[in-house]
RNA sequence: GCCCGGGUGGCGGAAUUGGUAGACGCGCACGACUCAAAAUCGUGUGGGGCAACCCAUGAGAGUUCGAUUCUCUCCCCGGGCACCA
């Protein structure tokens, strides 16, 4: 036996194989990258990881190995590729670890970042590792705290003693997005109100940018350019002023009280200001206090204040959606369109921190308006109304419009659920029963009088009728003219099937006919039926929020709504503004394990930034890092570091003891990968030019809201100060999707369901574990781990351990073998540029066992198999590819050419379709000719089966897929 | 409530974007090897029917010679936001 032959025989002993190339490309710097000329560049970045003290589990490492098979791929299409990894290790999670274990966070994520990086290299993940970052490290830090006061510098930075998120078990300050639904997004606690001092950035100058410049990131997934709009929340309106007048007992007694304030209200629909019947204020809203002398209810608005602003946000948002609130009387408001005089409320359901805190109340319009004057019975009025026009009907031109009041009647049948309906006989139409209201005529009574007209049924009971009509436009051709029908809809319920006799002529009209309404509804001819099915959906109970034209509106009605919204604002004086949901991120925590704040607080020249030259501003070492609770960080209690002297004017002054959130770190790192090492720049420009922007980045979607705002934000920052040139940090992003436990479960140590890659590896092998991970699913979505599956992949391995046995040095290609791999290549490299890995291995399978299927196979076809496999597997393909004799990595050989021409077969079947239906295939010549198919076509039994003396009426044929026969 | 995704065999999922539905893997069944089992290899595998055929991509309609793919309505699942005026 040759040697070959003997090695090929051995087991495939994963272990042993694995270890010797992990060590050899260690030894060889196999995956060192270098910023050299010539060589066209890629970034593949990961989401670096926080190091917990759990480990990793299989889920993890899913987008690592996605970036390592794109990266190598990369690699052997001869880019230069820079793949770093690193550590993001400060923050709540870690300082928690350290306190729980009783040891210091700086131990803590050294031990952690150990176990983390022996459990990635496990994986033959083809870092560079010489560019490791840690942001605990000073040496990285301390160009966080460089960037910081920049930001400071730039006037972006500025401190802030307004009420902000406290988390009383974390004891420390968190920014919106640190929040789920009202809680702690870390601990789970209901999160407080809390005035502590805290130092904020204004992201919200960047937020038209950062929202702008999404639409520009074509290769991001939509879903979390939608929650980033979403998040920052963009709504254009008007600020209106409102006059408040006191009216009340009081000002008539004590005149001197009798002072008139102004409110500014923020609507998006100053159409609607002549709706506006009440007017809000938030509990926590100034005017209250400034016009508190005028207020006739003291007590009750008092109490009220003080219950709402008891309750947390959650309970506000969350608790019960029934609206409460208190009219402040003793005070009116003028509504500045029509001066007329409306109450104003104070209630909970408007917010201080949106907009102005003050809202103007219109019921008609707004759903939550409507709500709360539902609940307080406060006057409704509508004032604009849905327009439709009869689409099959549509009103022409130069004929003279006539305006009609009509009505539309909607009779239900109580005991079959059923609805009346005619059908028409001359336009095969269905409708409500329809028909004309009187000059002087009131709706409900002509609605009844319709029906008995046209149907008989006279013992109707009403139900309801809608608050507001709608104009509907369309021809009407027997009077040439067109309408406008201003119908109002009436609900009758049928109270007995009695009938009377009707005249003639309505019979030769329409037919009566009973349906249910859902069934019915595609069949109908009315324009302005959508609207009907949500009144009748809702009951009377309706704001309506669309677009339309305006009505009760003085001058301004008959105006279409867009126009008016202008048109108001102008007229009384709005100012346009825009308003964002995004927040100014509150960015100082009360903790000890983050970056100090490099500031200086002197008594003398206020808030002093620390000298570059002095940074970084080390944390102290302490033995006690437990956070204090009182609103100061723990480094507050060490005098020695806090003490310090102003740089201005070298009197005693003190530190910021704040310190910056968990995700400051992360806001630049992927700059840091670039020139990790360099002491004079956070990344020196020219290799910042020739690496930047990030081509790929992949982590999972959980920082669609956060990182991913934060980091763009900051890169925008650095881009305005000349550090970077991009003006987006991250050119295209994937989402991982979860791996689920064997059981469907989210892996957790709760369910006892946790895979550990170290035992995967251990058993199977990394690279069974790679190609599994990359074919179980699509890879955005979520899967189940299964242990069966993973023995799929590592049979699949143990057929290509055997290939080598096969290899005889005197085979040539056969045609099959040719075009097949000719295809898979094409496929694997086209499924690696897509992300669509799970195709890539099931083609790479195919492949094997069509090698596997053969006698023999060349040494060629084996170097192909392997090159394409070597990105998946690195670890057996380089031990394979050593076995046929190569001296160099095969990480270091070209990805295969392929020729486009040998992806094709020869002859391909085609399906024959009669109408459409398969009934049976050919082979014919690849590309044929319609002829020359339909001349095979003749000869088949298919066809004389199905065609035999039957008239043909049409053949299509799609060349190499199908013959269709139409009979 | 609003905004995004999704619904395909027993399971994970394919399908050249309107052209042979179910690639590949798991599972299952049968067979080979074995005293036997495991492992391995091979064959089969959407459902119904002896068959010709029929039915099948959440449900219903529509467009089309032809629909998993396009349009409308509805149902269900997942995610994000949520009294944001």
């Amino acid at each position: 036996m040759t040697e070959r032959k003997q090695r090929s025989m051995k087991k495939y002993d994963h272990n042993r194989i694995e270890r010797k190339w992990q060590k050899r490309w260690e030894k060889d710097k196999l995956y060192r990258v270098k910023h050299t000329g010539g060589k066209e560049k890629k970034y593949i970045l990961d989401m670096f990881p926080y190091p917990s003290g759990e480990g990793i589990h299989v889920g993890h490492p899913r987008g690592y190995i996605a970036t390592d098979i794109y990266s190598r791929y990369l690699r052997m299409k001869g880019f230069n590729v820079l793949h770093p990894m690193g550590w993001d290790a400060f923050g709540l999670p870690a300082e928690n670890f350290a306190i729980k274990n009783k040891i210091h966070p700086k131990t803590a994520v050294k031990k952690n970042v150990g176990r983390y990086r022996k459990q990635l290299s496990k994986l033959g993940l083809s870092y560079d590792w010489d560019r490791e970052i840690n942001t605990t490290d000073p040496e990285y830090y301390k160009w966080t705290q460089w960037i910081f006061l920049r930001i400071f510098k730039a006037g972006l930075a500025y401190e802030s003693h307004e009420p902000i998120n406290w988390c009383p078990s974390c004891k420390t300050g968190l920014a919106n997005e640190d929040l789920e639904g009202g809680l702690c997004e870390r601990c789970g606690s209901e999160v407080e109100q809390r005035p502590f001092r805290q130092w904020v950035l204004r992201i919200t100058d960047y937020a038209e940018e950062l929202l702008n410049d999404l639409d520009g990131l074509s290769d991001w997934p939509e879903s979390v350019k939608d929650s980033q709009r979403n998040w920052i929340g963009k709504s254009k309106g008007s600020e209106i002023d409102f006059l408040l007048t006191p009216v009340g007992e009081r000002s008539k007694t004590a005149p001197e009280n009798n002072t008139e304030y102004s409110i500014s209200v923020f609507t998006t629909r100053p159409d609607t200001l002549f709706g506006a019947t009440y007017l809000v204020v938030a509990p926590e809203h100034p005017i209250i206090g400034e016009m508190w002398s005028s207020i006739d209810n003291k007590t009750a608005v008092r109490n009220y204040i003080k219950k709402a602003t008891k309750k947390t946000e959650l309970q506000r948002t969350t608790e019960e959606k029934k609206k409460t609130g208190v009219e402040v009387k003793g005070i009116l408001a003028k509504n500045p369109a029509n001066g007329e005089s409306i109450p104003v409320w104070v209630a909970d359901y408007v917010m201080m921190h949106y907009g102005t805190g003050a809202i103007m109340a219109v019921p008609a319009h707004d759903d939550r308006d409507h709500a709360f004057a539902k609940e307080k019975d406060l006057p409704i009025r509508y004032v604009v109304f849905p327009k439709r026009i009869d689409e099959r009907n549509p009103p022409k031109e130069k004929k003279r419009t006539i305006e009609r009041k009509t009505v539309h009647v909607i009779v239900t049948d109580p005991d079959s659920g059923k609805t009346l309906f005619l059908r028409w006989k001359k336009h095969k139409w269905i409708t409500f029963v329809v028909g004309g209201v009187g000059e002087n005529e009131d709706i409900i009574e002509a609605a009844k009088r319709e029906v008995e007209e046209e149907t008989g049924y006279f013992d109707l009971g009403f139900k309801k009728i809608t608050p507001f009509y709608v104009e509907a436009h369309y021809y009407a051709a027997h009077k040439n003219e067109n309408r406008k029908a201003l119908t109002t809809a009436v609900h009758l319920e049928l109270k007995s099937h009695k009938r009377k006799k009707i005249a003639p002529e309505e019979n030769e009209k329409h037919e009566i006919m009973w349906g249910k309404l859902d069934e019915t509804v595609d069949l109908m001819t009315c324009a302005e039926l959508d609207i009907w099915t949500e009144w009748l959906k809702k009951g009377d109970n309706m704001a309506y929020t669309g677009s339309g034209v305006l009505d009760n509106s003085g001058e301004f009605s008959g105006m279409d709504n867009e126009v008016a919204k202008r048109s108001i604002n102008n007229k009384v004086g709005g100012k346009i503004r825009t308003k964002y949901k995004l927040k100014d991120w509150v960015f100082s925590r009360q903790r000890y394990w983050g970056e100090p704040i490099p500031l200086i607080h002197c008594k003398k020249c206020g808030v002093v930034p620390v000298p570059e030259d002095e940074l970084p501003i080390r944390l102290p070492e302490v033995r006690s890092y437990e956070p204090t609770g009182t609103g100061e960080s723990p480094l507050a209690n060490i005098t020695s570091w806090v003490k310090t002297k102003c740089p201005k004017c070298n009197e005693n002054a003190k530190r910021e003891t704040n310190t910056m959130p968990q995700w400051a770190g992360s806001c630049w790192y992927y700059l840091r990968y670039i020139d990790p090492k360099n002491k004079k720049y956070p990344v020196h420009p020219n290799k910042e030019k020739y690496w930047m922007p990030v081509d790929l980045y992949v982590g999972g979607i959980e920082h669609a809201t956060r990182h991913l705002i934060y980091s763009r934000f900051w890169h925008k920052f650095l881009y305005k100060e000349g550090v970077v040139t991009t003006k987006e940090p991250f050119k295209a992003l994937r989402n991982q999707g979860l791996i689920l436990g064997p059981d469907g479960r989210k892996m957790s140590k709760r369910w006892g369901n946790v895979i550990s890659p170290d035992k995967v590896v251990n058993d199977v092998g990394a690279d069974s574990m790679r190609l599994y991970e990359m074919f179980m699913g699509p890879f955005e979505g979520e899967v189940s781990w299964s242990i069966n599956g993973l023995m799929g992949t590592r049979r699949f391995l143990e057929r290509v351990w055997r290939l080598p046995g096969k290899v005889s040095p005197s085979q040539i290609r056969d045609r099959d073998t040719e075009s097949i791999i000719h295809k898979t290549i094409k496929k694997v490299g086209d499924d690696i540029s897509s992300f669509s890995f799970n195709t890539a291995v099931s083609s790479l399978m195919i492949l094997v066992k069509h090698m596997d299927s053969k006698e023999k196979i060349s040494k060629k076809d084996l170097r192909d198999i392997l090159t394409l496999l070597a990105p998946f597997a690195p670890h057996i393909a380089d031990e394979l590819w050593e076995g046929l004799g190569q001296r160099t990595s095969i990480h270091r050989s070209k990805w295969p050419a392929y020729d486009p021409e040998k992806t094709l077969d020869e002859s391909t079947k085609v399906a024959i379709q009669i109408n459409g239906k398969k009934r049976g295939e050919m082979e014919i010549a690849r590309d044929s000719s319609k002829e020359e198919a339909i001349k095979e076509l003749e000869r088949t039994s298919v066809f004389s089966k199905w065609c035999g003396n039957k008239r043909i009426n049409k053949i299509i044929y799609v060349p190499n897929r199908i013959i269709n026969i139409v009979l």
